[in-house]
Parts: structure tokens; C-alpha cells; sequence
DNA sequence: ATGTTTTCTTATCTTTTGTTATCGTTTTAG
DNA sequence: CTAAAACGATAACAAAAGATAAGAAAACAT
């Protein structure tokens, strides 16, 4: 089970065994059942965890509306990051879509393995430019594309068929900043393309 | 002169003198005309530099118009960094809005030093957190915020009497996310909202 | 200095998006 | 299993934003 933090970690940089054993005893389980929040508002993030199963989603409250702003997968790292590197009190909400199994590890386990061992604050390095990395591919989707470009990549970079059936349509139209009805607007525009009207009118 | 680079460095976190020694003689100074490009689409970027006097922006070129993405000003890294990560061609163009003065080392140098002194790795970390931060301050404005608020916090970030001075109008409003046409409605609204009608009409 | 270019505002028209409401379907909870 | 809630498509109307053009003002070049 464990292995499978090892085997997510070894993408970004080969972790030797000596190395892996200092990190292994600090690695726990957790199941969270739909609807449950593992970052709450107002609470600073002090755990990282490995997204085992299920889906998660993140949002923000602004005018008591959520505003759905990030998904979470398997295989991926769940936290609130800006809470973590500022280690302030979250302005968001990272919340269950399923019945889900992490792995976690403290902050702080993390930063006793900075000091031991350089090559994981290597691994701290690479996390951070992977996760700029993503962020600005996100942003970038909001200057230069439109909503119905925004919706296409957002299909293309994960499994489409998965996708929408997996997130209820209303949190995707969130999360590429327009409404529920603008994006069965746009899902409409875009079946009427694939199937052009028929000849016989 | 290299002395504020160290300064700016220094924010981060502090270096020794040992450490500071390895590094000083790779950093060249580089002066640039108004509307030179530092960064060119298509080129891969393999130096970093630290802007000591002018201005640049940063523009993606879609459908042969100029999308302004960012700006840089005095004391602030300059660079694509993405570009940098990937070790992939630039997407996008970096270009003086004024004459300016820059401090530049190549990425080859950053990373001889990240293998000399592990506190340079550190500081590789502490860049990639921070450049996060910004991205994710930047994408909540378009996820959370109007573009109205967007432009009024734009304001808030920079110091409004200058920014508005060194920036033309148009560049701001592609930062934003809108047309010009739509960022002048909008300070115009928030111009009649600030000195309300006369008494006497 | 002066003619040209760039920049910003404003007006008009069009398109897109948001808002609200309705309806049928699906999901959820007791 | 059934009532209630949530979800998605669609329509109608309102609001906002884009496109375009015209004109004034500022910046720029020679």
C-alpha cells in the first residue's frame, strides 16, 4: 500500500532505501466517507496526503456560494499547499466527492526529512515547480482561451468519459469560472457541431 | 550593484559569504532598449535575471495579437520559468516597456550551486514556493473575483500613481482578462461612484 | 515644432453570459 | 420503497462584455 507513495514519489526523483525507511514508520491511513471535509476553513493545513481512492474537491465560500476551484484524483497529493508554505489558517474547504483512502504525512515529518536527508528537500523543490507548474497551465487557460476552449482542454487532460460521471456538472462549470447553465449552453453548441443538422429538415 | 542582488536573495534566505563568492562572478549586467525582447517565442530560457531599473512585460501572441500575462518591475526575478523548468522553447515574449538595467546568471550556474552548497537547493525550493504563491494569488482573481475587483486589487498590489503611469491602459486590461474598451467602462463606473452626482443637476 | 502614431474614451450594435424559472430525471435519505 | 432534494437542459429576459468606429489627447519621431 505504502509502496504505492514510493512508486509516486520516484517520478519526480529515485529514493533510496536508507531514505525510504526514515520516511515509512510516519506514513498513516485514512478513509473519509462523501461529504467529509479533510481542510476546513479556518484551519491551517499540517498534513499532506497521497490520494489512494475516490475524488476530492476543493472550494472557496465567497457570498455563501461554493466556488468549486480544484479537483483532486488518484495517485494525486491532496493538501492545501499555500496553507502549508504560509502556515496560515485555509480559505478553503477540501471536501470528499466519494468515499475515499488516503495517505498521510505531517509537515512536520516532511521538514525532519529536509534536514536529514538533501535529496528530499530536492523532492520539496521538484513538488513546488510541479505544482507552479500546474497552476500556470490553469491560468493560462483563463487569459488566453475561451470558456468553450477552457471546457475542451479540461476534457482532453483527463479521462472524459470518467470525468462526467465522476463530478457533478455544476462543480466543473465552477471550476472554469462560469455558470451551470453557460456550460450546458456550451456542452449543447458543441453536440450540435458533432452532429451537423441532417440533410431532411 | 550585484550587492542588491544578494539583498533581494537575502529575502528569502540569508547566505554566507563563501556561499555568496561561488556565485558573484557568473552574474553579468545587461542593459536593454525599450521594446527589446529578453525573451524570445520559440527560444529555450537559460538565464535569470534580476530587473535593477525599467519595466517588462510578458505577452502570449494568439491569433497575431498580444495577450499580456505579466509585468515585471524593480527587484523582481525575470525570466520564463517555465520555460526554464521544462527546458522547453518559450510560448511567450518578455519585452522592455522602458530602458532598462538587468543582473543575469545562467540556469547552469543555479545549478552548479544547487549541487555545491545544498543551501542554493534551498533556495531553488523557496523561488518555486513563492513563484506558486503568485500564480495561485493570480488564478484565484479570475476563479473568485469580478473584473472590476480584479482591476481595484491589480491596484492595490502595485502603487497605483505609478503603475498607471508606466503601464499603458490596454496592457493592464489584457493582464486582466478583459478588453480595454472594457477597462475604461469600468473605471469610469468606478469614477461616477467615487464623486457622486452634484446636488444641483 | 509638427505631423504621425499610439492611447484612451465614448457611442452603437451584437454577442455572450448571467439570472431566474420550469420541467423531467436522477440521486439521496429515512 | 417513497418523498424530498439535487441535477441538468432549456427558455426568456436582463446585464455585461466584445467588436467596431470615431474623435480627442498624449506620446513619439524626425
Amino acid at each position: 500500500m505504502k509502496e504505492i507513495l514510493r512508486q509516486v514519489m520516484s517520478q519526480t526523483i529515485p529514493i533510496a532505501q536508507d531514505e525510504w525507511e526514515a520516511f515509512e514508520p510516519y506514513i498513516s491511513t485514512k478513509t473519509v466517507k462523501k461529504r467529509e471535509q479533510i481542510v476546513r476553513e479556518g484551519q491551517t493545513c499540517t498534513e499532506i496526503s497521497v490520494l489512494m481512492k475516490g475524488a476530492f474537491r476543493q472550494y472557496h465560500v465567497i457570498d455563501g456560494e461554493e466556488k468549486t476551484t480544484f479537483f483532486y484524483f488518484e495517485n494525486h497529493f491532496v493538501c492545501n499547499y499555500e496553507s502549508v508554505l504560509l502556515r496560515a489558517p485555509s480559505d478553503l474547504v477540501i471536501e470528499a466527492m466519494e468515499d475515499s483512502e488516503l495517505l498521510c504525512f505531517s509537515v512536520e515529518t516532511l521538514e525532519r526529512l529536509y534536514r536529514l536527508y538533501p535529496k528530499y528537500e530536492i523532492f520539496g523543490r521538484l513538488i513546488a515547480e510541479n505544482v507552479y507548474l500546474c497552476a500556470m497551465e490553469r491560468l493560462k487557460t483563463f487569459l488566453l482561451n475561451s470558456p468553450e476552449e477552457r471546457y475542451l482542454k479540461f476534457l482532453n487532460h483527463h479521462d472524459s468519459q470518467q470525468i462526467l460521471t465522476r463530478v457533478p456538472q455544476h462543480y466543473i462549470a465552477s471550476y472554469l469560472g462560469i455558470t451551470p447553465v453557460s456550460l450546458s449552453r456550451i456542452r449543447a453548441r458543441i453536440a450540435r457541431q458533432d452532429k451537423p443538422a441532417p440533410i431532411f429538415s
